[in-house]
DNA sequence: TTAAGTTATCATTAAGTCTTAAACTAGTTT
DNA sequence: AAACTAGTTTAAGACTTAATGATAACTTAA
């Protein structure tokens, strides 16, 4: 299901750990880079841009949670996983680590099972909003049947009208521009007018038959009940 | 900033637990409920809704696994932040609950700091997308979704109108000189009057009903509650 | 190949926004 | 007090932007 290759950054010290998880993530599939001090984690995670990243809390140079805080300060590094290891019972790495936006900690030592376990729930509850189902008021979109139900009954809307309803009704509240909107649906190449949207639009509203798409004059369209 | 009333069930078949759990979660400022073993958590957990449930792995009549697999069949469900509690070292239910669906898994004992820490940053992490709103006072501004609302009423602010506030509303108490407003609103190219701004300036304090904005006589505008 | 349905455009109309001018207010300076 | 400075208020017209209706170009399936 989840295939696409997934990177893993393992900071540690101790030769030891870095190898059994290198070792036993490799063996589950994941892309793995290690580093052995707090510097090296950085410099390798900006060079190599992983999904995930174990960080060893007692480390040279600079220890986990310096790491994490630097990392979390970055936006490219804002949606990246990050997990701490600290020795059991250091409760207070637990808390500053959690408190400086790690995503789980773990104390050492850990099963690599469990480990994995923990990595593949982290990483499951990250990607979950794929293909699910919209429901907002009277409103359900079900991108996977390409179908739309207001108050139940059914309505039948274009390729291109669906996919608009969807892109607005995925984050309700939020305003698009007109050039998000354009390259979202319509791709970067493509060159339609804007009263193309517009039209749209008209169509969505006038099937639905329920004011669920607002204009923002000069601004762009929005989606809200 | 996370005001809102956090709703936990805590489900666990030991008294004592039970009871310095809810001391803790209640002294954080969660509204707490408690369940004593699997089919009350069940049954508690439709009717209530929280937004959280603590699982003990190894309760009466249903285990933590099994009423978080059954949760999660539910859509209600289906985003609720499940975390299981359990006897240190029992990895196999650590694995079983994670591949279930929970979202953390916590060893028992755990020292309450530790687990409303833990709880606290997946509660951030799901909650995350809060983006840039400004807010002072009663005013909440929302560049995302172009929108204001005044001690919760929605006020309907024109294009330009918006970007002004939002201008002075995220340095407040900053005065902005009249040519900063226009190279910021306006842009160096365009010309137009000084009177604009202060139509401008009027509209929005109209609108707004408060008056938040304050005239630097000879200087600018600034924004101050 | 046709027919039905979809998509893009255009001209027109409608709605809303922005700017300006002008009259007005208040505080300062001469 | 008159003149001046700076900002407020009001209303109106210019200007933008979007909604609409009609139509043409294009796809797709029968």
């Amino acid at each position: 299901m989840e295939n696409k290759a997934r990177k893993v950054l393992i900071a540690d010290d101790e030769p030891d750990i870095r190898e059994i998880l290198e070792y036993n993530l490799r063996a589950e599939g994941f892309e793995v880079i290690v580093a052995k001090d707090g510097d090296e984690a950085l410099d390798k995670a900006k060079k190599t841009k992983p999904d995930l990243i174990l960080l060893d809390v007692m480390m040279p140079k600079k220890s986990g949670v310096e790491v994490c805080e630097l990392l979390r300060l970055q936006p490219a590094f804002a949606e990246t996983l990050i997990v701490m290891l600290t020795a059991l019972g250091d409760d207070g790495s637990v808390i500053k680590g959690l408190e400086t936006g790690a995503d789980d900690y773990v104390a050492k030592p850990v099963s690599p099972k469990v480990l994995i376990s923990r990595l593949n729930a982290l990483w499951r509850r990250q990607n979950k909003p794929t293909g699910n189902v919209v429901t907002a008021g009277p409103l359900i979109i079900n991108p996977e049947q390409y179908n739309v139900t207001v108050s139940g009954e059914s309505v039948i809307l274009a390729k291109k009208e669906f996919e608009l309803l969807l892109l607005l009704a995925q984050k309700p509240g939020r305003v698009f521009l007109r050039n998000e909107i354009l390259n979202q649906i319509w791709g970067n190449e493509v060159i339609v007018g804007d009263r193309t949207i517009d039209v749209h639009i008209r169509k969505i509203r006038q099937k639905l038959g329920i004011d669920c798409i607002k204009t923002v004059k000069g601004v762009g369209y929005k989606f809200e009940i």
